[in-house]
RNA sequence: GUGGGUGUGGCGAAGUGGUUAACGCACCGGGUUGUGGUUCCGGCAUUCGUGGGUUCAAGCCCCAUCACCCACCCCA
């Protein structure tokens, strides 16, 4: 059997490609505008990275890593996320001495080794933003207003954007000690999932999709009962700035991401339309991870963004612009000699940054025409032998069907003009 | 890790035990010697994901296996 591509990856192929970096370039010119600037890491780091900015008790540590050792039996590990990699980076190559805060994005592949479905690959990409060195609520508030901002760009409608804080340690584990002791006497009633969740992340209870868990949880202390003066205040600041810049969201209490890491503000973005996965963008605050991960401590806050989700939403919303790839024209030419001549012309006229295309298969005249006119060409260059022998070149138009003939020597200043007048 | 669904040419898709595997799109060629997009004609699966089994006979039945899809879980 023919070998396949590994689970859960995918081949771009010309056509998707073009969604692709519109896509991207949308966000590089939203970032621009903001005033962030790329970050690449590498794609794989040392394990305990992860391990340590990730959190040993989550589901992306203990099941879903690539990890695999090197020939110098180094521990590593294809990268699950890159916010952990960002931090690295600015505590190791010392962006706490540039002015702060520092503001970056990234766009590239992360693996996770889960069961593959709709919205959900192993290889999958993310656009982040990272901002490190300000702990300002307005930063959190600039972060979640790009999100929107690239959003509205890209022209997605009935987005739900949800917005919570988990509240720094010391609330959140007060937090969980009164959830704890809320569930307490039902705990025999939640589902078996929530059972577990019980002990290892009590908060995640409320966030279970299971109708009688929801009821059970229904009178359950969020983190809004138990967020400390200090993490209130700085909610309640996000919220404002957030209203002051026109952003739709809404509170949700029960919001609780995945990742060890989160501190305060945490947000998400949804969109129904795209299958179970809709969560098309996550973050929050994280201001214990720099120091977490050895560095001095520098608060910090950013968000993933699923780039094969957004591309699903932009899919269903019917918001991908067309592209027919047009080429200006097609080179015929008809025997040897001729193909000799038409090449050189041919490159001199890519020389000028003119898009021409060639027969590479030694087709008749019908059949390159056809060829042609296939490639959405807008002329048809065409030289044989009869040409060849009177000097000249056939200019063939055909979106009109009409065809001059022109001297050879005059031609490549002929169809420049063409190509200006037509662009 | 658990559960459900699907698997026929490049794509879409008929065919549910009987001999040469519909059709549409795409692709390739041709309609007298050098002119496309329309139209007409022709070509394009020794074979139905793979391996085994049942049967006189299997794409159609059974078993196994692989792949893909969807959902749980988790998350972007």
């Amino acid at each position: 059997m023919a070998i396949q591509r590994p689970k859960g990856t995918q081949d771009l192929l010309p056509g998707t490609v073009e969604q692709w970096q519109y896509l991207e370039d949308t966000i590089r010119n939203v970032c621009r505008e903001f005033g962030y600037e790329e970050i690449r890491t590498p794609m794989f780091e040392a394990t305990e990275l992860f391990q340590r900015g990730v959190g040993q008790t989550t589901d992306i540590v203990k099941k879903e890593m690539y990890t695999f050792l090197d020939k110098g039996d180094r521990s590593m590990t294809l990268r699950p996320e890159m916010t952990a990699s960002v931090c690295r980076a600015y505590v190791e190559d010392k962006l706490y001495g540039q002015p702060q805060p520092v503001k970056l994005y990234y766009i590239g592949p992360m693996f996770r080794y889960e069961r593959p479905q709709s919205g959900r690959y192993r290889q999958f990409h993310q656009f982040g933003v990272e901002v490190l060195g300000a702990d300002q609520p307005l930063v959190d508030a600039e972060v979640i207003s790009l999100v929107w901002n690239l959003y509205k760009r890209l022209g997605l409608v009935g987005l739900e954007v949800h917005v919570n804080s988990v509240g720094c340690p010391t609330c959140r584990a007060e937090h969980r000690k009164r959830l704890q002791e809320f569930l307490d006497e039902r705990q025999s009633e939640l589902c078996s999932d929530c059972q577990e969740r019980f002990e290892r992340n009590p908060l995640r209870i409320l966030d279970c999709k299971n109708p009688s868990c929801q009821t059970l949880t229904a009178g359950a202390p969020t983190t809004k009962d138990t967020l400390c003066e200090e993490c209130s205040t700085h909610f309640e600041g996000v919220l404002a700035l957030l209203g002051a810049a026109g952003v739709v969201y809404r509170v949700n209490p029960r919001l609780v991401r995945g990742l060890d890491y989160y501190t305060k503000t945490a947000f998400e973005v949804m969109v129904e339309e795209i299958g179970a996965q809709s969560a098309i963008c996550g973050g929050g605050r994280y201001d214990g991870l720099v120091e977490e991960i050895g560095g001095s401590p520098a608060p910090g806050i950013g968000f993933a963004m699923g780039i094969e989700r957004v591309l699903a939403a932009l899919q269903v919303q019917n918001k991908l612009p067309e592209q027919k790839p047009k080429l200006f024209a097609m080179l015929i030419a008809l025997g040897e000699k001729a193909q000799n001549k038409a090449f050189s012309l041919l490159c001199e006229l890519r020389d000028q940054g003119i898009p021409v295309g060639i027969d590479l298969l030694g087709r008749s005249l019908k059949a390159q025409l056809k060829a042609a006119d296939r490639q959405n060409a807008r002329f048809a260059l065409i030289l044989g032998e009869a040409e060849l022998e009177k000097n000249v070149l056939l200019i063939r138009d055909l979106t009109i069907g009409e065809q001059t003939e022109v001297s050879l020597d005059k031609s490549l200043q002929e169809i420049n003009k063409k190509y200006q007048r037509g662009v």
